[in-house]
DNA sequence: TAGGCCATGTAAAAAGTTACATGATTAC
DNA sequence: GTAATCATGTAACTTTTTACATGGCCTA
């Protein structure tokens, strides 16, 4: 958890275009909520810090008759420090965590017939997920397939949507290696 | 971030054998700190939570003359606790969190000749991690390939080490693609 | 008119990082 | 003797989650 995370995420959804707290929030629960999300108490705070330090700025828009939509568009200010954060090099990978996998990691304590069940749930999880990142990315991309024809913003979707599905279904194969594996040992065991 | 993850991965530890404080940190440099870590600092807090709520319990062993090592063993309860959390099934997949891909998104706002440089850099951190996952997996299991062998320990192991290369390579095979990707494109833009 | 979504906030607590602090042991 | 590593802790701060709280809009 580093260096305010949050703010450049903030700061680059709103480069693409005006936004209020409640569309950033509904960002994270689409293609780059795969890679990094928050919740609507810490996004409308931290939009309060971002005003305070004159990296974004506020209007006001009519969603009805009474209902005001705070919007923010980034300051000048705002654009060069996302523009500088785009630019610095990270210097080591951070701990990608999973729970799922630390649990695997205490196999020994696990009874090996309740085993399958817990690979099979998350097997449920990840197709689900990974059913959903498919229909996302046919949706943006199905025409057209080749990313050559893209543009610059079209492009950062289509690479965190592949990367998504990349990482999705890389863990699913994982996954059933790893099963075939437990059922053979739990074949094995039986046959004793 | 969710329910006490940190409790459950050093109760997890400790199942395997007794720990301290300091051998709980250098563990969360190895394997299992792929998929989950801490720093000395919330670690030595922890324990002393989990010692008060009974779920470990504390003995010194001296190292040397002077220095105390204060060694923690599972309790009864902490055993529990941990074959409860072990069984549970996860709801849904947590995001898990990529500062390169986030930066990718805002891919429009990085200007193209600095592209490259950056998944260069990221290239070069997941390829050195690699390395240092199949150093460990070759360590560990470079003779006796066969996971059907391993016993439930060792298996717990074999399954977040292979997890971890797999996450690795795939990342590294991503980065390629879409490398290739951003070069063509560059290529495609100076013809113009 | 009711339920789901749109919309914005605050407060308290939990989790995690960084910095400060200290001292022993080991191997060269 | 000195540097790396072993060993343990606290304090301040940042980040994130959970819960509390309110009210408007839209569609069936």
């Amino acid at each position: 958890m580093s260096r305010r995370i949050l703010k450049y995420a903030i700061l680059g959804l709103l480069s693409k275009e005006d936004m209020s707290g409640y569309d950033i929030t509904s960002e994270f629960k689409k293609a780059i909520g795969q890679f990094w999300s928050a919740k609507h108490s810490q996004i409308y705070v931290e939009l309060k810090k971002l005003l305070d330090e004159d990296s974004i700025s506020q209007y006001i828009e009519m969603a009805g008759v009474k209902l005001e939509k705070k919007m923010y568009s980034l300051t000048t200010k705002g654009k060069e420090e996302l523009q500088n954060w785009l630019l610095e090099l990270d210097e080591n990978v951070e701990t990608e965590k999973d729970i799922f996998a630390l649990r695997l990691y205490f196999l020994k304590d696990i009874p090996a017939e309740e085993i399958p069940a817990l690979f099979n749930n998350q097997l449920k999880l990840r197709t689900e997920k990974l059913a959903f990142l498919k229909e996302q990315f046919s949706f943006y991309f199905g025409v057209e397939k080749n990313p050559l024809n893209l543009d610059a913003e079209e492009l950062g979707h289509y690479f965190v949507l592949s990367k998504a599905i990349s990482r999705e279904e890389n863990y699913i194969c994982w996954l059933n290696k790893s099963l075939e594996i437990i059922k053979n040992k739990n074949a094995d065991n039986s046959l004793r």
